[in-house]
DNA sequence: ACCTGAACACCGTTCAAGT
DNA sequence: ACCTGAACACCGTTCAAGT
């Protein structure tokens, strides 16, 4: 009988996800609400949320699911490419995916946990994956071997990437400059990239 | 008469402004509402919207001024030095900036306009005058002629600056790194502008 | 003319009442 | 046991009614 009740509320949960990712990606974050969510999914508000808990922890399982989505396209676009051409693909998939899925991808950065609660385990591990592709990447590219300066040129270059991408999603790019998502993304890591080997070939001496 | 309404009106609206930006210092964008601001500038939700049109628009002037005591900070930060420390002070400056008014510098970009409503010319202009500011560096430093590269460059340094902020002021950059907002600007400005001068250097021969 | 605040149209969330 | 939806405590904004 548990089992079968566990099985219901498991479904009804996916139905409240699935709908939810629908209503985001048409409406944006701002477009959800929890009576219309309860009426698509056909159950009382009272019963969603003794499924949902509430909509701060659905939104946190959808964004979730978002970066498992990222990281399975980030990954495998990686795929038999040789390490030098790795890095400008993993930043060209990782922009196309951003404009693919607008929506998804700002209701990542513009949902916020109440002031001080932090994000759970299982959402940080998530973002590590993310940044841990990077770090790969930039340590076969530069050959440093320490770990601590290799995940802060990682940050920094995802930070970085991160600023293209907010700008856009919020609609203050345009402010900026009128070129491009990708000519922008260009014009910050192959400087930055040639300066790394620079300061690379420096130390060797 | 009519000016001596225009007067008060004018005073009602700055006192609105100033409360805003103490309730907003204080308990950020979301600790502020219509109803508590009428309540601290003693008069009705009515009166209050006669005033200010919108919380919108309230914000939006308050966003303004950030910027104007931004570019204040920044323009006034780089007052008598030798061209080739003026980046570095101007991030330094900035990052300083963002950490001493954190809350209205997050009021910046959590707040956003109803979509497809695009940012006031007198906003926009206040965004432009602070790419500027790098643009004139980074056409000293580089000595690059190209007007439009160097707005690409200061454009994508700008965003990169911009992500690492951003994600230290959504509480989210501690999940990358347990470097500070400093260090990683110094990763990605030092590496991006060596690099710059590798390519200009390049260009030369 | 101008100010007021009750009223409207929404929210997220809960819990007494029903089955 | 479980589901329901009215009810509570909020929002932003407006406008009939008062001065």
């Amino acid at each position: 009988m548990a089992r079968r009740r566990e099985h219901d509320r498991d479904a009804l949960f996916e139905r409240a996800l699935i709908t939810t990712r629908h209503q985001i990606m048409e409406n944006g974050l701002e477009g959800l609400n929890a009576r219309k969510l309860a009426k698509a999914i056909h159950c009382s508000v009272g019963t969603l949320y003794t499924v949902i808990g509430n909509l701060d922890a659905l939104i946190l399982h959808l964004n979730a699911r978002t970066l498992d989505d990222l990281y399975s396209t980030l990954s495998g676009s990686l795929q038999g490419l040789d390490h030098q051409e790795k890095l400008l693909n993993l930043i060209q998939s990782y922009l196309q995916f951003v404009k693919e899925n607008e929506k998804l991808w700002n209701t990542l950065f513009e949902h916020r946990l109440p002031e001080g609660e932090p994000l759970p385990e299982w959402y940080q591990q998530r973002i590590e994956r993310l940044i841990g592709l990077l770090e790969e990447i930039l340590a076969q590219e530069t050959g440093d071997q320490d770990p601590k300066r290799i995940r802060e040129w990682a940050s920094a270059l995802w930070c970085g990437i991160h600023g293209i991408t907010a700008l856009a999603g919020s609609g203050k790019l345009g402010i900026l400059t009128n070129a491009e998502m990708d000519t922008l993304a260009e014009r910050l890591v192959t400087p930055f990239m040639k300066g790394l080997s620079a300061m690379e070939m420096e130390e060797k001496e």
